[in-house]
DNA sequence: CATGAATGAGGTTTCATTCAT
DNA sequence: AATGAATGAAACCTCATTCAT
């Protein structure tokens, strides 16, 4: 049974593994990179991890289970009406995604490939998951009369991708802070998601 | 003077890379993965290229120059008005995204650490250009009174990030179209810009 | 097409891979030691295979091939005795082992574990279309009446193994010749063959 | 003093090794899979040997110090007659070589080059004291008028060659029991040895 | 205009070995 | 008596790059 100084190692591995991931991509990173920024060498690494998949696939799998387990809870459509759920959703997330133990949402994406068949089963299948979440505040939210009838699917793609794409441009020392971005793309998405007629037309102008 | 037959290679090397780097990442893709893709040897690709780092560069400048190029009749506030514009700007956008020559929105990230200082300032320039002229949309927009008062820097982030981020979930064969697609950005982004107070509250439902 | 040069090159790392693999083992053999026998860096060799597993087939592969063209005239029934066909497949046997281009007998054996199972399936199949033609001598010679009723396959394990290992033992400054010891091996099997009684027996000491 | 405990411990390693080095040679065995095997780690192996090389020579001077006590007492030729000593001598050998504790004679050829030069040395020492005994059965044989006027060298190669390959055709589950192999391996070489003239000639079929 | 041939740096991985505990 | 933790050498392999042809 392992004891609790290799756990550590095996966590701060991985959390220097996705530091780098983000920062150079999975192949831009080399296991030496790694081991350097943990202080030993690379041959170590092996002691803690299989491979370099390995690393990935718990990387990202930790970060899935991190993301679906913050906002499970969310899913219980009783608790509290969609508009809250999803103020909720989204706070959670930006804050998850640009806080201090930021999430590599990007991950999730363009290094899929690297990983092994039952790996990548396995991470899109938490993926789906956590998608499932917001598919649901969504569909509650035009069931009850929150919002209007809009696509669900590609509303949760929609406000998923400003969220994940906000790791890009946002500056901890910037102009913006966690909770104004939070507070934005939530009134930016609950605007979108108003009710009534399309607010603005093309053809005539709109006065204050 | 180089001929003809010299640029077109040039150009298929590139449409190559650009594809490839998509797909795999600038280190996932070796230049014998390019060169075989083009039919022909390794070697070959330094008669055209001076090395790996300088096809990076040609291809992200001209993705961007393209870019550029398509949207910049827009930033013109005299032609149409920026609900119009906006319009454009996003179906332009989303057809380059999603299109038979589909830009490459993620280059313009993660990849930009590869490139050598003087190209990555290029860049960077070349993309704020970009950013531009949709701000200029967007502020027009709020000038002219078709938008409410908001934020306008994080405006362009999120509108862009749902159109960049479109090439990871859409699919060409799926139920949606692409002219769906960017027909629902922009709804979606207008309606969240629309003027007056927020259209649903969390605190009291609005009936059918 | 590749050219002569080419084909050359990839000649002379299968003849030093072949000698290497014989004297260390496919495990103690490593690349660099075929490259730096060959005259060039280890990653040239991947100029010309695959990898490492390649070679060990085209090895096997070669060896074998050879061995069978070598003996598959012996194969017709029609052209000679067997006692006559015997003592020429044991000729040349014994001289493609001990003689300038030895074979490595060894090699098909305790290596095949490396190979992949398509490249295994490949090489056994021409070990058995090997072992076929001494079989078919011996049972030929034992249907034609030269030989005693005597289990075929024991026999060509037994002569078989008689002549792979002579490669241990045999030196070529030795006191014996390939010509003598391939005439032992013919005249020690023909007796093992030799009709009649057991021409010795354990308790009655036949007198000289 | 070391106690018994520690010197089974060292036994168990030993035959481990054994036979792992048998199936995949002294380079493809590592360590770890000796140690696995005997439920441990590693490192732990040094507890109980010094290196590497110390096991493999371990295995090989435990392996020839049986086989020659096994077969010592077969060199005293007042016992019985040679072709009764070389009935017992083939038994013992193929039996060893085959049975439950199976002798590597493989290993005595080409793991010899990893062994220290004093480890080298001590094993081919024994390796010359086994085969004199054979030698001595041959010769006593030749001079008492059992077996014909033969090369006792070339002789003691080929009955070892043909009793040390075994181990590479031979299944336990096979057609052939290891009796009847040992039977077959003798009736083979006390036909081979046998008086008179060539029994069977190349011009002159015998008829039955 | 393109290939042939080679290299050297670096990447992932394995492994014998060590030393403290 | 055994494990934990780490290392350094070396293995296989990839790849950008070069230079002659």
């Amino acid at each position: 049974m392992k004891n609790q100084k290799y756990k550590a190692q095996q966590n701060e591995i991985l959390e220097t593994a996705r530091e780098l991931f983000w920062h150079k991509g999975y192949d831009g990173t080399s296991l030496k990179d790694i081991a350097s920024s943990c202080g030993f060498e690379t041959s170590n690494v092996y002691y803690y991890y299989k491979n370099k998949e390995e690393i990935l696939y718990e990387t990202l799998r930790i970060e899935l289970d991190k993301l679906v387990d913050d906002t499970k809870q969310l899913e219980e459509d009783s608790l509290k009406n969609p508009v809250e759920r999803l103020k909720a959703f989204i706070d959670t997330e930006v804050k998850k995604h640009l806080g201090e133990h930021r999430l590599q949402g990007m991950l999730t994406d363009s290094e899929l490939s690297h990983l092994s068949a039952k790996h990548k089963r396995k991470i899109v299948e938490l993926r789906n998951k956590h998608d499932d979440i917001l598919s649901r505040i969504i569909s509650d939210g035009i069931t009850q009369g929150y919002f209007r009838d809009i696509d669900v699917k590609l509303t949760v793609y929609t406000i998923s991708s400003a969220i994940i794409r906000s790791r890009i441009w946002f500056s901890p020392t910037g102009r913006v802070s966690i909770q104004e971005y939070s507070d934005f793309i939530f009134q930016f998405s609950v605007h979108a998601l108003s009710l009534g007629k399309t607010p603005v037309t093309s053809t005539a102008p709109v006065a204050v």
